[in-house]
Parts: structure tokens; C-alpha cells; sequence
RNA sequence: AGCGGGGUAGAGCAGCCUGGAGUGCUCGCCGGGCUCAUAACCCGGAGGUCGCAGGUUCAAAUCCUGCCCCCGCUACCA
């Protein structure tokens, strides 16, 4: 299982933690249910942003990319991500593989060159991507604006069209001139990508709008870049590098490589096996399914790799109803969280409880936070789980009893509850395994108050028990199924109740006699904070 | 402009693929209950012509057509 490749120019932000959050949860869920799970990342280091950025920060580029990489490493930390392995694509695996894989895709043809036309700054003596060279709009006439997008009209055009175009860096007019570039035949692959797509489990509206590019025709892919360049060399060049994009998806390859070295595990055999026995599942946002759909796929077509098993697109955070920004005030690093809030679960929870399988887009607002930490998790949910645990410790010294032919209603209802929970993990549709998960917590809730055992326990105390003891199977499908969302509070639960993290307990009764320890809270409310 | 997603009680969402009484979840509001539990929990109630207009059907929130409104994306930026 892999997360996006997070970008190395700047600080984790909420956007990371989400994706992080879901890539984690599905990672544990497979594990608890006895999945063999290798769950890795790395930072994204390549590139003209991090290069130029570096540059004016007056640091060599990898030093650069090292402090926000240590930056990540913290957010993982903090908030239980669960990777067996976080490393960086500027690293000596990523470079053989990348280079292995370029090769592989040149003996097989799938690499050209072409000269083309791009722009160039004489005073800062490089060619400029698109993004670094400013100007007015061909079409509304809108000033300063990027050398491919309009942001005022949403006209896309190419640096040429500009009028008077600008180096974002100096200001100076760029020249137009030649360069020898090295080009990836995608649209070699389109037979192929579009039968790949068609016949995988993917999600159709991902699955609608990538074919719909296909289509409209794949255009080949310019895959190198002139230096100065932060990146790995073309091999047999001396100034031209490999695109970022070449070998950033290698990362997670790299990855896994590095990974197996420390493991004692074959890379090759996860990721060119053709017998199933790994399957490869990517988590990406929406905004690079172009790159994880279609580039990395025929990547992987032209130098004999495997496809990858299941890719996941889900939408974007947005911060009370708005995109994050930092001018406007809605953009929140994970530091921000770590010292104004502390408690990852509650982040995890209610990423949790808003995550579709679709890829539309989840909003984090004050008020929706804290009802679902406050009332769905820690009022309905981890109350009635405590409420259970205290009720066997106070009154039966927190030994059980087999309760299985007794009020078999409820039972039942929560055995559906469980199997529909599973099915929704399966389907990676969170938001209603925490559904599920609260409708338990409800039907447990109405129970206790329906039969008051509290009461029951002084005029029949064997009934009273049974009915506790029913409750504590209920609480214990709870802390199971919501053991990959909140590792950290249903662990603690779990480990009071003297059990392992294993799906293999769910809906299973517990063992007459068996006892708990001493309950205590396993998770506290939130009080104000001040943070969106 | 093209493509995608959406418009369901006061608010925010599921439900639509596979048609079957407006079913469900959270918050808010009104009335009652319980005291085991983290001021929690339980019961009852008010509140919706399911964006608009047609069509198919015994039956449409759900399928089809058209229209209106919101949001996102549009590749060699990363």
C-alpha cells in the first residue's frame, strides 16, 4: 500500500493528514483481518520548486527537502500512521530502479527524442517550466498570470501565447530557443491503458473521466529536463535530468526496495510477480489521477512491471466550506493541530466519519468536529464501551458469563451491523463503518436502558449478568471494528479487556469466565480550541 | 466551452447503481424518563410537494429526456 508522495517544498498540512488518515486505516484494517501489509511512502524531492526554492532559501536542495522530510516523519508520528516504511525519492534505490526502468523503456522503444522550443532566461541561464514565466492573458487579458493557465478566465495556452511573457525569477524577457528532450511514447499505451481501466475494480467516476482522456487522444510525454535541475541524470547525459514525474511514482518501488533490504524481503518479487500474491494498492487525491491512471501504468506496461492492484482517488479537505489557503486564513499545517488540539484520534475519527468511497470532496468545519468527537465518539460510542466495562467490574468483579441464548433480537441485528461494517471496510466506505459502529453503540445503549440491570441486579442477579455480559460482546465488536480508526483508544480498550486485535473476535462471544480489568476512560471530550 | 460531482426537514449528510409507503444518521427544537456511564444515555414529538418540468411504470428521491442553480477538474506545474 502506498500514500501520494507528499512534495518536499513545504510542511505537512491537513491535506497530508487526510490522505495519510485513510491510507493508515485501510493499512490496519487489512492487517487486523490477517493480511500480510507493506505500507510505504517517501518524500517527493526532485524538481524546480524544491531546486529554485532551495536556491533562494540558500541551501543546498537536499538539505532542504531533508528538514520537511523530518517534518512528515513527526506528522507520522503523531498521528499513528502506521508506515513500515517512509523514505525519499532522492535516494540510491530510487535511482537505480529509475535508471533500470528508463533503459527498459528505451530497448523496448518507448523512448524517443525530439528537439523543441522552449523558453529561456539569458540572466538566469535556465529555461523555464511553465509555471516560471508570467505574463498576460492571450485571452481575457488578465496580468500576471501563469505561463499554461489563466487563473482569472481558466484559459489554458502554452508560455508562447503569453503576451509579454516574464521570468517569474528576475522579470527579465525570456528568448525562445532549442533543446533535445527526451519524450515517453504514451500514446503507444492507449489500447492498452483503456483496457486496463475498463476491466478493473476502479471507481467509475475515476474510471469515466480518465477514459474520456483517452479518447480524446494521449499525447506523448516529455519526460527530461534541461539543468540546473534538481534530480537524477539522464543516463548518458550531462546536463539533461529525468522529469520529476519519471521517477517520483518509482518512489514507491524505491521504497519497498529499501524496505526489503532491512526486511530481508524481495522487491521484485511484489512488484513483478504475476502470480496475485501482492497486490499493489495506490491512495492518491484527485489532483493526480492524470500521473497514477495513465503515466505510471504505461510506466509500468513498457518496462514489464505489474499494474497496480486497486488505485484509490479520494476528494479534497476543505476548511469551512472553503479551499485551503493561506491568504485567506483556512490553511492548517499538522503542527498547528499537534499543539492547539493533541489528540490525533479525534482528526481520525472524523476523517473517518465523512470519508466516502466516491472522491467528492469532505469539509472540516468547527462545528461538525466537534459534534462528531463529542457526541458520535466519545457521548455515544467510547461512552457506551465504558459504560459496559464498568457496569461488569462494579457489579460481577469483571468476570463474564456465555449470555449467547439470551436476547437473541439484538444479537442478531448487531451480526448483520458487523457484516455490513466488513463489507464497507472492504469497499473503503469509512464513513459508514462508523455509521455501522454507532448504530451498535445505540442499539447497546437502548438495551442497557431497557433492561436496567442496574435494577435487575438486586431481584434476579443471573439475568442481570447475562445482560452485561451482552452489552460487553457488543462493546467488544466496537473496539474491534473501530481498532484501525482509533488504534490508540480501542487498543487501550482492548487491552482492558484482555483481548488481541483480531477481526477473528468479532461477533464471537466471550468465554464464559473470562475477565477484564479495571475500566477507565478511554477517551476524553473536547473542551474549546481555537484553530478553524 | 467540455467533462465530472452535487441540489433530500432549520443546518450538514446517507439512501439512487439493483424502483416498492419519505426510510436513515448527526446537530438543533419541544415534551417525558433513567441514574450504571465521560452533564452521558433512553423514549416520544414537531418539522420535507426529495431543484424545476415532462416521460416510462401498478408504483419514481431512485430509471429516461429537457431545463435551472452550486462546486470541482481541464495533462508535460508539482
Amino acid at each position: 500500500m502506498t500514500s501520494a508522495l507528499p512534495y518536499g517544498n513545504g510542511e505537512p498540512h491537513f491535506g497530508h493528514v487526510y490522505e495519510f488518515i485513510i491510507t493508515d486505516i485501510m493499512a490496519r484494517f487489512y492487517r487486523l483481518t490477517g493480511r500480510d501489509v507493506i505500507y510505504v511512502c517517501a518524500t517527493d524531492a526532485h524538481g524546480t520548486p524544491i531546486e529554485i526554492n532551495a536556491m533562494k532559501a540558500g541551501k543546498d536542495p537536499l538539505s532542504f527537502v531533508m528538514e520537511n522530510h523530518e517534518k512528515f516523519k513527526k506528522m507520522f508520528e503523531f498521528f499513528l500512521i502506521s508506515l513500515d516504511n517512509y523514505h525519499i525519492t532522492h535516494s540510491e534505490e530510487n535511482e537505480k530502479i529509475a535508471h533500470e526502468m528508463f533503459k527498459k523503456a528505451l530497448e523496448n522503444g518507448y523512448i524517443y527524442t525530439k528537439e523543441i522550443d522552449l523558453l529561456f532566461c539569458e540572466k538566469c541561464n535556465r529555461f523555464l517550466p511553465d509555471r516560471y514565466v508570467r505574463g498576460t492573458c492571450p485571452k481575457c487579458g488578465a496580468e500576471d498570470q501563469y505561463g499554461d493557465v489563466c487563473e482569472k478566465c481558466g484559459a489554458t495556452y502554452t508560455p508562447f501565447q503569453l503576451k509579454n511573457p516574464k521570468c517569474a525569477l528576475c522579470g527579465s524577457k525570456p528568448v525562445i530557443m532549442k533543446s533535445k528532450h527526451y519524450f515517453f511514447k504514451l500514446s503507444a499505451f492507449e489500447g492498452k491503458l483503456k483496457a486496463w481501466i475498463q476491466n478493473a475494480p476502479l471507481q467509475q467516476e475515476v474510471k469515466n473521466y480518465v477514459l474520456d482522456w483517452i479518447e480524446k487522444g494521449l499525447e506523448d510525454w516529455c519526460i527530461s529536463r534541461d539543468g540546473p535541475y534538481f534530480g537524477f541524470k539522464v543516463p548518458g547525459e550531462e546536463n539533461k535530468y529525468l522529469y520529476v514525474w519519471w521517477d517520483a511514482p518509482i518512489g514507491y518501488i524505491a521504497s519497498t526496495a529499501n524496505y526489503c533490504k532491512k526486511a530481508g524481503c524481495d522487491w521484485e518479487k511484489i512488484w513483478k510477480g504475476t502470480c496475485g500474491e501482492f497486490q499493489i494498492v495506490h491512495t492518491i487525491g484527485k489532483d493526480i489521477i492524470y500521473f497514477h491512471y495513465l503515466f505510471w501504468p504505461a510506466m509500468l506496461m513498457a518496462t514489464e512491471f505489474k499494474l497496480p492492484t486497486y488505485i484509490h482517488t479520494h476528494g479534497f479537505l476543505t476548511v469551512n466550506g472553503e479551499k485551503m489557503s493561506k491568504s485567506r486564513g483556512t490553511f492548517i499545517t499538522a503542527k498547528d493541530y499537534m499543539e492547539k488540539i493533541g489528540n490525533p484520534e479525534y482528526l481520525r475519527f472524523y476523517f473517518a466519519s465523512h470519508t466516502s468511497s466516491g472522491i467528492t470532496d469532505i469539509d472540516l468545519s468547527r462545528e461538525a468536529f466537534l459534534t462528531a468527537v463529542n457526541s458520535v465518539l466519545v457521548g455515544n460510542i467510547m461512552n457506551f464501551v465504558y459504560r459496559a466495562l464498568t457496569l461488569l467490574y462494579r457489579y460481577f468483579e469483571g468476570k463474564t458469563i456465555s449470555a449467547s441464548t439470551y436476547d437473541m433480537e439484538e444479537l442478531v441485528e448487531v451480526k448483520n451491523i458487523l457484516e455490513r461494517i466488513r463489507e464497507a471496510y472492504e469497499n473503503w466506505n469509512i464513513r459508514e463503518v462508523v455509521e455501522c459502529v454507532d448504530g451498535i453503540a445505540s442499539i447497546g445503549n437502548a438495551y442497557l436502558q431497557k433492561k436496567e440491570p442496574w435494577k435487575l441486579v438486586r431481584e434476579n442477579k443471573e439475568k442481570a449478568h447475562e445482560v452485561i455480559a451482552q452489552a460487553l460482546n457488543m462493546a467488544k465488536d466496537i473496539c474491534i471494528a473501530l481498532f484501525p480508526i482509533l488504534p490508540s483508544a480501542c487498543g487501550k480498550a482492548l487491552k482492558i479487556m484482555n483481548l488481541e486485535e483480531s477481526w477473528n473476535l468479532i461477533g464471537k462471544e466471550l468465554e464464559n469466565g473470562h475477565i477484564i480489568n479495571k475500566p477507565e476512560p478511554l477517551i476524553p471530550k473536547i473542551e474549546d480550541f481555537q484553530l478553524f
